[in-house]
DNA sequence: ACTTGAAAATCAAGTATCTTTATTATAAAG
DNA sequence: CTTTATAATAAAGATACTTGATTTTCAAGT
């Protein structure tokens, strides 16, 4: 019983330190590129999603809605990403990547990408299933909270300033 | 073999699902708290390592010495940390976190930090040091290849603004 | 002991970012 | 076709960040 829960410590440790060494890994990367943080964490988002709006760009980051629409200028004259009309909605923009980020993000993230392709490959069917499924609820129980927190932004707490 | 080609993505997908959530989630407390986002990187690894130097939470943050010294000022303003002077270095201080921040943030994160222990609770033994030994590698990764960013950081790019 | 060069934290001035509030345009509902 | 809500933007003010200089201390070398 005592091996077991130090086994469950170790994949609680795990996983902070992997979320903690991945800001890190961020950080670093928008210091090399004279990125501030909400910058990187905005282009993470549209690397993944590929597409997205200014709203969900504003959730995603935390910032207010004026300042991500200056963030995007930033961005998009840095010529890190592009905005066009939403056809459904004329009322809104859409936000993608452009080629200039992939360009000269990529250098600095092929490698590491590599690495951990190699590192998932060298896993069994069997625990590659295991895996995946302990992040994806992992990760669900997070974005449940998320929500609960978020819905209970009304009575905000004062800042600190 | 096409079968274990998704495995293979289903984790990577899963660990970015899990980061960006983790990233929505310190969000979403911040602002809850009225902190800045570079705030709760700091308390995050004062509440892991115990206590730091302002050095270390610099290099963490990825902030300057500078803003770093002005970051502790609100914190500690605030009641969230403590300086006390390092008793092998007179030039150094050291930075701990208050019990005033255990008690804001803990009503906030105690019901998730609840949650993830359960479903820890609910895998084997076999599987835990599965997930543990993977979670391990893969920040393991990351820190070597944060490491070699930092080390390039001589030869910067240029800021986009 | 005494210099010299480096390291840790701080401070002050300037710059950039973020928030707040207001505005424009569009959508959706009554 | 008014009313209310939503999306993005703009401008002004507050806040945080960087840069460069300063202070104190450390660690070697002489």
């Amino acid at each position: 019983m005592n091996v077991k829960r130090d086994l469950e410590t170790q994949v609680l440790m795990a996983a902070r330190e992997s979320n903690i060494s991945s800001i890190l890994f961020r950080n670093a990367i928008s210091r090399k590129l004279g990125l501030v943080s909400t910058d990187s964490e905005c282009l993470s988002l549209l690397s993944i999603k590929g597409v997205s709006t200014p709203k969900d760009i504003a959730r995603f980051t935390g910032l207010t809605t004026g300042s991500t629409t200056a963030m995007l200028d930033r961005l998009e004259k840095a010529k890190f990403i592009k905005r066009r009309p939403n056809p459904a909605d004329r009322r809104g923009v859409l936000v993608e990547i452009n080629e200039q980020w992939t360009k000269t993000v990529g250098p600095l993230v092929e490698e590491i990408q590599q690495a951990q392709a190699e590192l998932i490959a060298s896993y069994s069917d069997n625990d590659l299933a295991t895996i995946a499924d302990f992040l994806i609820r992992f990760a669900n129980n997070v974005k449940a909270y998320t929500h609960r927190i978020e819905e209970s932004l009304n009575q905000p707490h004062r800042g600190i300033t």
